[in-house]
Formats: C-alpha cells, structure tokens, sequence
DNA sequence: TTTTAAACCCCTGTTTTCAGGGATGTTTAG
DNA sequence: CTAAACATCCCTGAAAACAGGGGTTTAAAA
C-alpha cells in the first residue's frame, strides 16, 4: 500500500486534533508535522529539502504566515507539493482566490469528514477537488474579484489607516487611494469601511 | 459510574467531529444532540423540557443564534444546566463578558483537550472553569468593558448602520450616538471604524 | 451620603469618507 | 490587432466620522 506524507497547518488546536482523529484511522496518510502557522512548515520545508511530502492541509487565516502565502511559498519550490485549503467561509470570491493561487483544493470546514477524505484522495491522485459552495454561502458573489491593487488598499484600510497614510505607504497619489476605495465598495456593495473591513477579514486578508 | 448528558453547538462541522472524537472515548458522556446554532438547542429543550442536561458546550459566533444568547436563555430557564464556551478567541474582555453572562467555564479553541476535558469535569463538579489566557492574546485588555448601550451601538456601527440610523433605530438623538461612539473608540484605543468593526467580529457581536 | 458610572444630550471645527463624475497610459486576452 | 481590464491621477460637493470640549439625570457603589 502506497503511503503519503502529509502536513496540516491550522491554528485551532482542537479543530486540528479533530483532523488527526479522522486520518489516524487512515494508515495510508502520515501525518509528519502539524503547526499553528504557515512559518514553521516553511521552516520545516528548507530544513528537510529530501523530505517527500505529498500534502499540506492549511487553514486561510492564520498567525505569522496564513494558508495563501504559505501555498503560494510552497507552489514557488519546484517540489510536487499538493496543497488542500481548509477554511471556516465557503464562498464564491474565496474559491477563485484559490484558484488563482493554485491550490489544489478546497473545502469549507463544516463539510462532512468523508468529503475531507475524498478531497485528499482525489488530489493525491493528481486532480483538483474544490467543494461546491454551500446554501448557506453568499449569493450573486461569485462574480466579485479584486485586483491585486484593491486588496492591498482594502487590506490597508482594514488595518486603520487613512487614505492618506495609505497612499504615503504605497507612493501613490490620495485620488488614486480614493478611486481604489470607491471601486471597491461598488463591486463588494457594502456601505462604508465596517462592510470592508468585515470583507478582508472574511478573506483572511488581515488577521484578528 | 454517573452519566452526563452534554448537547454540544458548534457551526464547524469539523470542530464538531473533533469534540466528539474526543468525548467518545469517555464514557461517562453521552452525547445527546449536536447543532450548528444555538437555536435548535432551544427548540429541543422546549421539546423535551423532562430530559436531564447537565452541560452544555458552546461555540460563540454561529448563525440563528450565538452562543451568549444561547446561554442567556438556557440559564433563563430554572433548570441546572451548565455551559461551557469554546472559542477561537482568547482575552480579557471576552472572558469578563462570559463571567458577567454567568457562564461556567471557557475553553479557547486551541486548547489542548486534556484541558478541555479538565474543564468539564471541573464545571460537572459545580465549579467554574475559566482558561487562563495565553500569551498571544491581547495585552492590557483586561480593564477594557463596555456597558451595554456601548454594545447595541457598536453591533450596529459594525452592521455598517450610520450615526443617524442607528440614531432612529434607538430613538436617540445623534449627539448621543456620536458620544458612543468616541467614548467607545477611545476605550478600544482603536483609530475608526475599521477597529470597531473588528472588535465587534472578535466580541461576537455580529455575524461573518 | 458623597462619589462614580451610566445613559443621555449639545456645540464647534477639522478630517475623512463617500458619491459622482472624468482622464491617461499600460497590460492582457480574445 | 484591438478591446477590455488594470493602474494611475484629478475634481467637486455632500455626508459622515473624528476630536475635544460641554452638560443633566438617575442609579448604584463606596
């Protein structure tokens, strides 16, 4: 019997120890290295380069480094890491994020644990498995996509900073900082920063 | 050997399968009912108003009803059931609202389970259990509180209400409205809108 | 009983946000 | 090639937020 290396990277104790009592039982998977960020797994990664791995599980938001920038630092190593995204939200806008940044797949945390298992299965076999959004999950959203200049504005302004400070930070005008936010709020359709603030955290775009 | 009956909520599907894992090995609990909120607890202890509960675990944010609401109700009730909260969040002011909402115990989300289990048996004693919290979490929060006035109108500053609507909605004139909301700003030593927001998400006190 | 805290209201003035335009050059994808 | 999409910048005006005062009444705590 083949046997795959596996790393999950989750914040949440419990919700990990959860994870590890469903793949325990599976003697296919391995379980090498679990952490409560993205750095130590990147840590892990340039200690153990000859290490086989075959799947990192990663939640979105978490401290030090969260689950995008770790896949996007994992997807940079020529390595034939898979990556399998974990998440609380479960919404249109999420999913083409991790498109775009190739992961291999995703689903939400309040799947049954049999779609886990076969979301691993599938992707270990080379396919990509991404959850079918929910009932629950926002509707009309899934044509919402932002540049990548938009998140870096929304993710300044989540994190306090006035128009002006973030126009200092990233050398641009204050106009164009207030266009960035205009834009915004019209494709997000929300009201004011309370509605962005609400979506970047919703994203993982800033923590706490 | 004395059984409990424990009812556990819980909107991550997974977390749910995690404490159950956990518990299952225990045979002194029995689990009688799981929900993804809080308000099929209360339709089932309305239900069964004879079937002894002893405790009952709690997330805090889940859709219909969060698990402080949750808890106000049940301890409404005259009977002798026990709550516990877990929770991805860990601080001073959070701890202090459980305690004054008279909740038995809490337990952060990254808890160890022998903690977790530690917690319940303790609150099963009559007891109360409050996790110390860790060194990640905010410092020198602790004297922060906020009355409840200051809570209705920072849910609806976050539910991206204006200063004027949410005037109408509490039949308050706007100054007084304006007067929360920097009185609030200066004991959350937050700079505007987007830290609200954010302290109401991390508070519960609104929803995604 | 005095003090304190909570809930409520008001004023002035500045800064920031929000809504509505318009504009230009550069990439990117069909 | 050429039409989008993206990134950048500018203007006006109104609304809202923010800063820093002021105050009263009521209820609870010291």
């Amino acid at each position: 019997m083949q046997q795959y290396n596996l790393i999950i990277a989750d914040d949440h104790k419990m919700f990990l120890d959860g994870l590890l009592s469903i793949l325990d039982s599976k003697k296919e998977y391995n379980i090498i290295l679990t952490s409560k960020n993205g750095k130590n797994i990147v840590k892990y990664l340039e200690i153990n380069p000859d290490k086989k791995i075959d799947l990192i599980i990663t939640d979105i938001s978490m401290p030090e480094l969260n689950g995008i920038a770790l896949n996007k630092i994992v997807k940079e190593g020529n390595n034939n890491i898979k990556t399998l995204v974990v998440s609380m939200h479960n919404d249109h806008e999420m999913i083409d994020t991790l498109i775009e940044n190739n992961v291999d797949g995703f689903v939400p945390k309040n799947a049954e644990k049999e779609e886990l298992l076969l979301a691993i299965k599938t992707i270990l076999k080379g396919e990509k498995y991404f959850s079918k959004e929910n009932k629950f999950s926002k509707k009309r959203a899934s044509e919402i996509k932002l540049t990548k200049r938009e998140i870096d504005v929304i993710t300044l302004i989540a994190q306090e900073y006035t128009t002006n400070e973030i126009a200092d930070k990233l050398f641009l005008s204050k106009h164009t900082i207030e266009s960035y936010r205009k834009k915004i709020i019209s494709k997000l359709n929300v009201r004011n920063l309370a509605g962005l603030t609400k979506y970047a955290l919703k994203m993982g775009y800033i923590e706490s």
